[in-house]
RNA sequence: UGGGACGUCGCCAAGUGGUAAGGCCCGGGGUUUUGAUCCCCGUAUUCGCAGGUUCGAAUCCUGCCGUCCCAGCCA
């Protein structure tokens, strides 16, 4: 058991920057950030982006700016603004006062433009965003010049200058780079650099502007102003690139950072995309961004998933440029094996059958030392009353017992973890023929010792039902029943696939009184169960509300599985 | 049919001319008062395919095949 970070493993991005330290190249700086747009909640996906750029930084002695890429007004707000810093500084990260806005730089981005104008690099196009399509050609057609291409640099100039002064509507012009409009690459097909927007209060310039600048315009400027030696981005960028230095070759800025992409992550059963996570937190097909079944920080977070177990993710699942779908089983093994090290064990049964010992001196109470964690004593012991009435868990009794059964069964023998061994009597059933509960007989010379004479196999988990505490438990799984729910042939939408038992609530459970004051976000093993931890929304919940991090490793449903396929 | 990228075990992923790391999953065994954990052991004679260069190729060359991305006044 050690909690030092495993080194991470090397991978072609921090080769290029080692490579690049040992050429002295940017004096041997190394200046990350990371760029979110905040026009939602972050992601797994952005998790992989946060470790590489903090990570890098990290470990090269460089730094990492937080740049929020606030061009488009349109889709932004001050909520996903807030969001985004929470998440990068509870996945442990910390960007010190480098919090960077594109929008800080509107004035060097105008006056950067007007310089492209000047040097006839620039012009004011009066197309309309149909006609720009039309003009722009196809992928295997060049395009065609655009009428206004040639209008003189003081006329550009002056129309530029009108365009910020808000003298023409929305779409009615634009300003677009001249480069080359046979290019193969469409981004060269004479991008467009600015485009006017009246009537949007942008969440930092508030009404200051009415033209904004486009992304492949914006990122290169901002990344040079910020001194960025290595600028990360993702693998749909690659063809974004000869226009990122296209605009640095072309303008005055201080340096020339590198753009470097990478493959995006893609996980089984869930979806990645920004549009499609808004579109079920605002169709209400989830409870919103954080909600437990979500990919998003905040939706794991309040799931269970720990900081230290998504960036082991991340380091896991390495950095490369090939298309990648990691299975759900990679994430899960993370948080699995951080909460089986930390997580303090406790009983709970989530789906209650009463067991009256019948033998049990009526009314006696035994208080029972108990570790809280069975490999590590640190985490100390807490006492468990032990009665003569208690709950098992349904599953855990069967009439008749299947194959390879070694549960509690009509007349056989179980151990009740931390306890005695009983035997089941009797079972009490109702007019239906619904079990209702159980009579059973214990052994009193088996607390802490094997009986005598013969082997108990089986160990059920248990709670006193006069001691037990009443809680809710939300059972989650996986949100989608395909393990590519945004890729299916058939033309089904990614929303047919939503997993239908995604959460199942069980509201009447009882756990052991221990758990009584548990603090929101605490996590546990609930032995035999799963990690379990306590709702952390900012409640008003009558009870306590347990929320299902993962199941425990379950040899025994593989088993069951394979004799009832 | 233009351009860009990628193809190494079921899923990730090292490897950069010297004879296929590691993790997850999976299978088998052991310990265990969690069918958990932990511990052993096993799992690519082969790197998309076909040629070529070389004493030697996943690594170099040629050709083919497959997958992904690009025609927003989104990022």
């Amino acid at each position: 058991m050690s909690d030092e970070a495993a080194p991470t493993p090397g991978n072609f991005i921090r080769h290029i920057i080692e490579d690049d330290i040992k050429a002295n190249k940017h004096e041997g700086r190394v200046a990350t950030r990371f760029p979110p747009e905040p026009n939602g909640y972050l992601h797994i996906g952005h998790a992989k982006s946060i470790c590489l750029n903090f990570g890098v930084a990290l470990d090269y002695s460089g730094s990492c700016n937080l740049r929020f890429d606030d061009t488009n007004p349109h889709k932004e707000n001050i909520e996903f603004v807030e969001s985004i810093q929470q998440d990068v500084r509870w996945l442990g990260y910390d960007w010190g006062d480098r919090l960077f806005y594109a929008s800080d730089y509107f004035e060097q981005l105008y006056e950067a433009a007007s310089e492209l104008v000047q040097a006839g690099k620039a012009y004011v196009c009066d197309l309309t965003a149909e006609q720009t399509r039309e003009y722009r050609g196809t992928l295997t057609e060049p395009g065609t010049p655009s009428p206004f291409r040639d209008r003189s640099v003081e006329e550009n100039l002056d129309l530029l200058s009108r365009m910020r002064a808000g003298e023409f509507e929305d779409g009615v012009r634009v300003l677009r780079a001249k480069i080359d409009m046979a290019s193969p690459n469409m981004n060269m097909r004479d991008p467009t650099l600015y485009r006017i927007r009246h009537g949007v209060i942008h969440h930092q310039t508030g009404e200051s502007w009415c033209i904004y600048p486009m992304y492949d315009f914006t990122h290169p400027v901002s990344d040079a102003l910020e001194g960025i030696t290595h600028s990360l981005c993702t693998l749909e960028f690659a063809d974004h690139r000869p226009l990122y230095d296209w605009v640095l070759d072309n303008v005055s800025v201080p340096c020339h950072p590198q753009q470097i992409e990478f493959s995006r992550l893609n996980l089984e059963y869930t979806v990645m995309s920004k549009r499609k996570l808004t579109e079920l937190v605002d169709e209400g097909r989830v409870a919103g961004w954080d909600d437990p079944r979500m990919p998003t920080i905040a939706g794991l977070r309040r799931r269970g998933y720990t900081p230290e177990s998504i960036r082991d993710f991340c380091t896991r699942i390495g950095v490369s440029k090939s298309e990648n779908t990691v299975q759900m089983g990679m994430l899960e093994n993370c948080i699995r094996e951080d909460l089986n090290e930390h997580a303090p064990r406790r009983m709970a049964v989530i789906h209650p059958l009463k067991v009256v010992i019948t033998n049990y001196p009526e009314g006696q109470v035994e208080q029972l030392d108990v570790a809280n964690h069975p490999q590590d004593e640190s985490l100390g012991k807490r006492t468990l009353a032990f009665t003569g009435e208690l709950y098992i868990d349904r599953e855990d009794f069967r009439e008749e017992a299947p194959r390879k059964y070694k549960r509690l069964v009509s007349g056989g023998e179980v151990r009740l973890r931390n306890a005695y061994v009983i035997r089941c009597d009797e079972v009490i059933k109702d007019a239906h023929g619904e079990i209702i509960e159980l009579h059973c007989s214990y052994d009193s010379a088996t607390l802490g010792a094997n009986p005598e004479g013969r082997k108990v196999k089986g160990v059920i988990h248990w709670v006193s039902a006069v001691h037990g505490v009443a809680a809710e438990v939300r059972l989650y799984d996986r949100l989608f029943t395909a393990p590519a729910p945004d890729s299916s042939k058939d033309g089904r939408d990614y929303k047919d696939f939503l997993n239908p038992d995604s959460l199942r609530t069980v509201t009447h459970c009882m756990v052991e009184p221990a758990l009584a004051g548990a603090e929101a976000g605490e996590r546990f093993q609930f032995e035999r169960e799963g990690y379990f931890c306590v709702d952390p929304s900012p409640g008003e919940h009558a009870t306590l509300v347990f929320n299902r991090v993962v199941t425990l490793r379950d040899s025994w449903a593989k088993i069951e599985q394979q004799q009832n396929p």
